[in-house]
RNA sequence: GAUCUCGUAGCUCAGCUGGCUAGAGCAUUUGACUUUUAAUCAAAGGGUCCUGGGUUCGAGUCCCAGCGAGAUCACCA
């Protein structure tokens, strides 16, 4: 009989647990560690697949792997099993002959458990490259079973999996088993990495400075949404969780320095969907003396550069869709977009007109809605929808635009330009309004939108009016929606298969 | 926030208009098998049918409420 700290209350674990916790002791009285503290490791199982030679084995003759056990067939005085570590599978044979007694012990090993390997590289008779123990190493015993997902390996080279592990609650809860019976979605949080740090390295070489700004924030701003409210005990004060960086950065292109970026989690207390998460990372970037002409230019030379770097070519695949991202994009003013997917010219129009021209474009909206409102819901129907390759939409009203400079050129129009790609906007990006004046103009009539009941305007913030009134020099920002952009380029259609850990309700109710 | 769909063994799923002790494959246990690969063969064990009410002689199944998830729609990046 076996015994168990009594903390580990066996009534409430499963067959398979209570009888993974008594391997765990009976293997103890084997003399055998499960927890051992280092292993030698010597190769990746795909370094073995990638390096074995039939000709001369000789080189992979002493060699040590290591991973997760996650397929045994014993065939009686042999065994086979795959094991898996960070870069793949590898089969590893076992025999009798060569292990002696501890083979007899192997029964205590289950798929999960984490084991090092020493023997050498050889392959089988069907042809699969393995490793021949000489000797198995336990290095982590595990006392839950995991999902166990068989896969086929049909004669035209595709893999058939049967039992997969598929329920999309279960993967985003629990990541680290779907990381380990689902290793391909390993490949998007790569490719994810390499994006940010692509872009980071373009940045540095520039020389711009990535800087870190308030998480914490006194006062929101630089977007319109709805913030998350905490407290601070020894000041006791409310601060609120950043909805954007934008007026931190921009203070410190007023302190002097010339470019700027941050990479920055930002937290909107909003709807949560496919393409939105309370928390979601942003990067946005200033670059003095520029302007949104000149952005536009770095954005595409930025994004093509990326997408040469990470996926070694300018087209991606999104949905069955090939999108190239050779520079230079499309470029397109906003109301012309306006002339060509809705015949309609919509420069300069009242409210009411554009009510009107709604309703004769068959575009749903609220008969109470503002101006822009209207303007920007024709937009996403009519004209979003037709920009699948990526395409600079420039130019927008100034009322959307709060912290933009206004145009040049256009009345009532504001140096601002977005990108769309598949129809979603991945980059925004302006001019930035350096006018004292003018930007506090803009400011109060946020605030006056506010006080009117839309609690996503944005606040008075005195302290960046008062930097803006220092002067800051003409500067074009851009920011860019990394999780939008990391799920175009990898193919993924839910922001939940970009994160690790995307936001999920509580798992049990309280209430019981 | 609204609508629809779903929740059964560790995993993937059956379970009809309500009716014997709730089933299958994989996984687990026992046995056979020294180059297998969805290994195979034989046997066994394993269930809070999401939770709480209700209808009924009887509920995994029907009704109500709740919890959780997915999809679609609305808003936002």
């Amino acid at each position: 009989m076996v015994s168990l700290p009594s903390m580990i209350d066996l009534s409430t674990r499963s067959e398979q647990e209570r009888r993974r916790f008594e391997e765990l002791e009976l293997l103890r009285e084997h003399g055998v560690n499960p927890y051992p503290v280092t292993f030698d490791k010597t190769h990746d199982a795909s370094a073995v697949l990638v390096s074995f030679d039939d000709a001369d084995p000789a080189p992979l003759a002493d060699i040590a792997v290591a991973g997760r056990v996650m397929t045994k067939r014993k065939m009686g005085k042999a065994s086979f099993w795959h094991i898996q570590d960070h870069s793949g599978r590898i089969q590893v044979y076992l025999k009798k002959d060569d292990l002696g007694e501890f083979y007899d012990v192997l029964h205590l090993f289950d798929i999960g458990d984490i084991v090092g390997i020493r023997g050498f590289a050889f392959r089988t008779r069907t042809g699969e490259i393995s490793v021949h123990a000489r000797e198995v190493v336990l290095l982590a015993k595990s006392v839950v079973p995991i999902p166990v997902a068989k896969e086929e390996q049909k004669d035209d080279g595709s893999v058939v999996k049967y039992d997969a592990f598929v329920d999309k609650e279960q993967r985003y809860r629990k990541r680290y088993l779907d990381l380990i019976v689902n290793p391909e979605i390993r490949e998007t949080f790569r490719k994810r990495a390499q994006i940010i740090s692509e872009m980071r390295r373009y940045f540095d070489e520039r020389g711009w400075l990535e800087v870190e700004t308030p998480i914490l924030q006194p006062l929101y701003g630089g977007a319109t949404a709805r913030p998350f409210v905490t407290h601070h005990n020894a000041l006791d004060v409310e601060l609120y969780l950043r909805i954007a960086d934008e007026l931190y950065l921009k203070r410190l292109i007023v302190g002097g320095y010339e470019g700027v970026y941050e990479i920055s989690k930002n937290f909107r207390n909003e709807g949560m969907d496919k393409t939105h998460n309370p928390e979601y990372t942003a990067m946005e970037i200033y670059v003095a003396y520029k302007d949104y002409i000149w952005m536009m230019e770095m954005t595409e030379d930025l994004l093509q550069s990326i997408v040469v770097k990470v996926f070694g070519t300018t087209t991606v695949t999104f949905a069955g869709t090939d999108l190239s991202f050779a520079a230079p994009f499309r470029r397109a003013r906003m109301y012309d977009l306006f002339d060509e997917y809705t015949g309609k010219n919509l420069r300069g129009l009242s409210r009411e007109e554009l009510l009107a021209a709604a309703v004769a474009l068959n575009v749903p909206v609220d008969p109470k809605a503002s101006a822009m409102k209207i303007l920007d819901e024709i937009f996403s129907v009519l004209v979003q929808p037709h920009l699948i390759q990526p395409t600079f939409v420039m130019d927008y009203p100034v009322e959307m635009s709060p912290l933009a400079k206004a145009h040049r050129t256009e009345t009532g129009l504001v140096e601002r330009f977005e990108l769309f790609v598949m129809g979603k906007e991945v980059a925004n990006a302006f001019t930035e309004l350096n006018d004292p004046i003018d930007q506090r103009l803009r400011l109060e009539e946020q605030a006056r939108i506010r006080a009117g009941g839309d609690d996503e305007a944005m606040v008075v913030d005195e302290d960046f009016l008062h930097a803006i009134e220092v002067g800051m020099p003409p500067t074009a920002g851009l920011g860019i929606g990394i999780d939008r952009l990391v799920m175009l380029l990898t193919n993924n259609d839910s922001i939940r298969d970009v994160l690790f850990f995307p936001q999920m309700r509580p798992e049990r109710s309280s209430d019981s």
